[in-house]
DNA sequence: AACTATTTATAAGA
DNA sequence: TTCTTATAAATAGTT
């Protein structure tokens, strides 16, 4: 991010790696305890090395962390709505299961699948949802398209700034290019005029490199 | 960090918090993200805000970092065989909540939320699926409409005819009830007249029928 | 590990 | 909430 944009793929250059997982890890290890701190918001930061290696941050407790989240589904239990969180209930196969279907079927709905089954009400509700749902993709969209935009505009900027400093640079060396040639033909002239009489170089050498 | 300097303490005005939990979440989120990304590192991000609403970011799944961070201390020294054993046991719990945890994804990006992380050409994807799974809601939502209004026209249909049956029917009873009617009111009529004179009926009572 | 040129993050204001 | 802006902070590449 510094000195060059930084693409968000995987570092290749191994050291490169490192280097910056060190650094960021740093970053981030910061970034959250001065959140938690600044606005009291319990958190919690595990990050494993791709050696393996453990690094961590937590607010109250990593252990409190994580109780807490494992508890924060169990609490909205079986309810029909699609309630945010499901990864950590991994100690109750059967209501897993559950809402697995669930969320399944409600997933298919969004895509325009299984909508046989529905009775009008539930078509409005959902046209309804996924109305919302594509406005706000949309907006997304919209303005990561003009960031972009703006970034293309930026850079042809600065391409054409470089493109006519190469031009210039052009001009000078085809300048100094043609010097040369005319001392190269005054030179031969000279030479060919030598067993006559000798002759000084022409002075309109100098008025070239002036030009 | 701008405009002003920010000193490490809870900040006091309670807007000014909010807002700062919001932007920094997103910020620390996205660093996570990067982090993991670049470097191929694991890394589970907890936070709960002060409304104690959850935010999360996991590398490969929440459940994962969990595991793992929770077997980084039982493992260490001379039971590190044990530990092994263990994961294989929660595998298939484990693949099914990373499938969970995907779906989970996709399901709240229809809905348009989380979509901070995703980079424009995703968005680009996401919004044509949403706005065909919206198309074939919608088809299907106006083919149950018609089939809806088509319903209300035949049974309108049917209603107005029994509608006009029944008025037939009244009619009807109101004509034999008015029969009646004069039928008794004779007969009461002769009753009254009775010990003066035997009368024959009335032959008006055919015209009251008529009218 | 330090430096530094730039990019990013973000506090304040609107 | 969202945008803008001025400035602080983070950091990629270099030494």
């Amino acid at each position: 991010m510094v000195r060059a944009k930084v693409h968000l793929k995987k570092i290749q250059n191994a050291v490169n790696r490192r280097v910056t997982f060190s650094k960021r890890k740093a970053g981030l290890l910061k970034k959250a305890k001065e959140l938690s701190i600044l606005c009291e918001a319990e958190i919690g930061l595990i990050i494993f090395s791709p050696t393996e290696k453990l690094y961590e941050f937590a607010s109250p407790s990593m252990n409190r962390i994580i109780g807490k989240y494992q508890k924060y589904f169990s609490s909205t239990g079986d309810n029909l709505e699609f309630s945010g969180h499901v990864e950590e209930l991994h100690l109750d196969g059967e209501n897993l299961q559950k809402r697995m279907t669930h969320l399944e079927k409600m997933y298919k709905h969004m895509v325009g699948e299984n909508l046989e089954l529905l009775s009008l009400k539930e078509l409005q509700r959902l046209e309804k949802k996924i109305s919302l749902g594509a406005r706000k993709i949309h907006l997304r969209k919209e303005k990561m398209l003009l960031e972009h935009i703006r970034s293309l505009n930026m850079k042809e900027k600065s391409l054409t700034m470089e493109n006519a400093n190469l031009v210039n640079k052009i001009d000078g060396s085809r300048k100094a290019c043609h010097l040369n040639i005319d001392i190269m033909e005054s030179v031969s002239n000279n030479l060919q005029t030598d067993d006559a009489t000798q002759q000084e170089l022409p002075q309109t050498d100098l008025d070239l490199t002036l030009s």
